[in-house]
DNA sequence: ATCGTGACTGGGA
DNA sequence: CTCCCAGCCACGA
């Protein structure tokens, strides 16, 4: 499995109304250090795949794609709608960034 | 090998 | 809170 293929895994456990940052992407994807690496993976991933993109934020809380574009506007109505608050481009990521369900999912990464 | 470029990050001003 | 920046990593020119 190539580190693309292992960060859009990881992508695809976070549950609807969570969210996860760059890092801990990397992270469960055994790739600490590499969150830039996340970003490009999903900047270029086929809309085909549904990958769940929109919702990885950065580490402030904060959308990371650059104001005044489509994806930006996209990803906050993507998160609005699973319920996730969001101001001004900011979201509260102690609120959104874990569940213990989520624990038993990352038992379950097969690397 | 060197340089520039990010949907990044932590820390300091 | 916002801005700036050095450090970081993979990649392509």
């Amino acid at each position: 499995m190539t580190s693309n293929e292992k960060i859009l895994f990881v992508v695809n456990l976070i549950p609807e109304g969570n969210v996860f940052t760059y890092g801990k992407v990397a992270d469960l994807a055994g790739l600490p250090g590499r969150s830039r690496m996340v970003s490009k993976a999903l900047k270029q991933a086929p809309r085909s795949m549904l990958i769940p993109w929109h919702r990885v934020i950065n580490s402030q809380g904060k959308i990371s794609i650059p104001k005044d574009t489509k994806g930006y506007r996209e990803q906050i109505e993507l998160l609005r709608i699973e319920g996730i608050e969001i101001n001004n481009g900011r979201i509260k990521l102690a609120d959104y960034e874990w569940r213990p369900d989520i624990a038993t999912l990352v038992m379950d990464i097969p690397f």
